[in-house]
DNA sequence: TTTCAACACGAAAACGTTTTCGGTAACCCA
DNA sequence: TGGGTTACCGAAAACGTTTTCGTGTTGAAA
């Protein structure tokens, strides 16, 4: 077992100094031809490479990308992870995961983890728990000890930083618009609490469309799901107990459990009944009928929000405190769960 | 915007040594109280916490592992990740991700990227170049270096190091003798090119199991597929020209394009022709008819590799030769793609 | 012969820790 | 009063780099 080799003992070995090992490694026109070529021959045959920690340390930069999410297991956040991988990929830099469970203080834990020193800067999405409590101090702390922050997709307005986010309302909007021009009457929404800050935009959206067409909204058919795992009772009692005629969901779960309930009823899809879900995940696609989806392109998202966390790390003039919100256009893809 | 406080800083202020902080601080018996609280409550008001990279340094232990997968847009990896992090948090490790997209160079490159100092040791699952290839010459330059390295699904019989595996033979061997013991006689294969090693071994246990029962072996009725992405043509076809009356797929994808096929061609499923995959993931679940599974605990492979790592990394005597394989219990799910 | 530039290289600081070792008082006991 | 212990603290090395600055040697020009 050969240990990694190191500028010391390069520079013992060939018995000159440290300095004039790594100024030949660089290539440094204050080393004679000579002794470059011997080093790096030497350097070459022992396969240095330089130490990433102890570089961290001298530049003070340690080249790592900080990722803080609710949970991995979960195609969108996947994806976000896939396109913040790859261009950091790119740009020389590395990803460390870190997963809050949903949970505020393991989103505080990690995050005062990562910021002494292991990380440049952050990407994140706020645990549910962190939304519905509205504490951010551990962000605002982060970003006054000058480490940069880009949250997408949940975010909190409370705080000055980079964001990337679809327009949640405007989509959500879209998507029940899409239903009523399908001649659809009487369309449920199936959401998630209020205090998700995506949910609570979507069903603002859904309201609106609603409103302008001069729908009156129907309470009853309004179903804010806390459970995930236990929602299909309640799905099918919405459906049995009105005759609804379309369905928006703000997450491809709670479409297809709702697709299924009525197929049991045997209510037809899309003849009786339309679905549509936000986010286009791989249930949407493989689902029976595969459901129309508003599809939120996660790989996008994260590939931008890695954009700007580097852009800002790499920027000299630090303290530009405009801080840019983007937004990823979201398009409806239209499958079988619905009509036309 | 206040940087993070250093020891110097505080010893500056408070006119002692750095020694002195640092000691106060480990509530060492070496300083008296005074000092001790002086400067303990100094280091709380302003927020101190040790610098990572500068304990790295020190300590020559990142306590960060690194995770070397193909893909993460892919449930399977992400549980696995998910199991991973889940016991890293407990010990205090923190994971950095990279992904090889099924690349060698991807894979050598990120391995060597975080060889030189980033992370302790390594969990990894090989590319599918890598498998095919066969050069692990990568793979065995970390472990000489004294990096650990746990693998866990793709791995490789020529590298002498932990692995957590499930017996894809056995249960592949099991799921097929499911199907004969329902009383199906003409049981498809669908599964990958043969160096997938995951891929080989479940063809084997497919073989094995119609071999056991003296059924004749078909191979025209074995599909190995190479393009995930446009299999749903030769499935198709597969359905069609034979009357078969079984398929056992070796991933959940190629079952639930199975099975959108058959149902195409009123095919019914499971009267007609029963279906089971591998691995347990969220489209089995959500499919209609929903999909009878050989589920593969990702997270308890995950869980199992990451103490396995950290074990091996905290143990004090370094040199334990002895490489253990832990092999992960499957069981099959039966939901409604199979009659039992 | 002196002077000066060019060249080649090394010493040392710096990044932020921890820890070993020494040192200086004050105190105790004979 | 002398020797020894104890309590408290600081200097410095170490981890592996990079970079600034200094220094010695050479050769050529004056």
């Amino acid at each position: 077992m050969k240990r990694k080799v190191t500028l010391k003992q390069i520079a013992k070995e060939l018995d000159v100094s440290i300095s004039t090992v790594s100024k030949s490694l660089k290539n440094s026109s204050e080393i004679s031809e000579d002794t470059r070529l011997k080093v790096q021959a030497f350097a070459k045959l022992y396969n240095y490479k330089p130490n990433n920690i102890a570089l961290s340390l001298k530049n003070k930069k340690t080249k790592t990308i900080g990722i803080i999410i609710p949970e991995i297991v979960h195609h969108f956040f996947a994806t976000v992870i896939s396109g913040i991988e790859q261009v950091a990929n790119e740009k020389g830099y590395n990803v460390i995961v870190c997963l809050s469970d949903e949970s505020f203080d393991k989103e505080v834990i990690n995050l005062e983890m990562l910021a002494n020193g292991s990380t440049d800067g952050f990407i994140m999405s706020l645990s549910k728990e962190t939304q519905q409590k509205k504490d951010f101090h551990h962000l605002q702390e982060v970003i006054n000890q000058g480490m940069p922050i880009v949250m997408f997709d949940r975010v909190a307005n409370e705080i000055l930083a980079d964001k990337v986010i679809i327009d949640d309302l405007l989509a959500a909007y879209q998507a029940v618009n899409y239903l009523i021009e399908e001649g659809r009457k009487k369309i449920a929404l199936i959401t998630t609490v209020d205090y998700v800050s995506v949910g609570k935009l979507r069903t603002e959206g859904y309201l609106k469309a609603l409103k302008d067409h001069n729908i009156s909204i129907d309470e009853k058919i309004i179903l804010k799901i806390e459970d995930i795992d236990n929602c299909s009772d309640v799905i099918q009692k919405l459906i049995i107990e009105n005759d609804i005629d379309g369905i928006f969901a703000v997450n491809e779960l709670f479409a297809v459990v709702a697709i299924k309930e009525a197929l049991k009823k045997a209510v037809k899809i899309p003849e009786e009944l339309s679905v549509i879900a936000f986010t286009d995940g791989i249930i949407s696609k493989f689902s029976t009928p595969t459901i129309t989806t508003v599809s939120q392109n996660g790989v996008k998202m994260g590939r931008k929000a890695a954009e700007m966390l580097i852009e800002r790390l790499e920027t000299e003039d630090e303290e530009d405190e405009r801080y840019r919100t983007e937004v990823i256009e979201t398009n409806l893809i239209s499958r079988e769960s619905t009509k036309t």
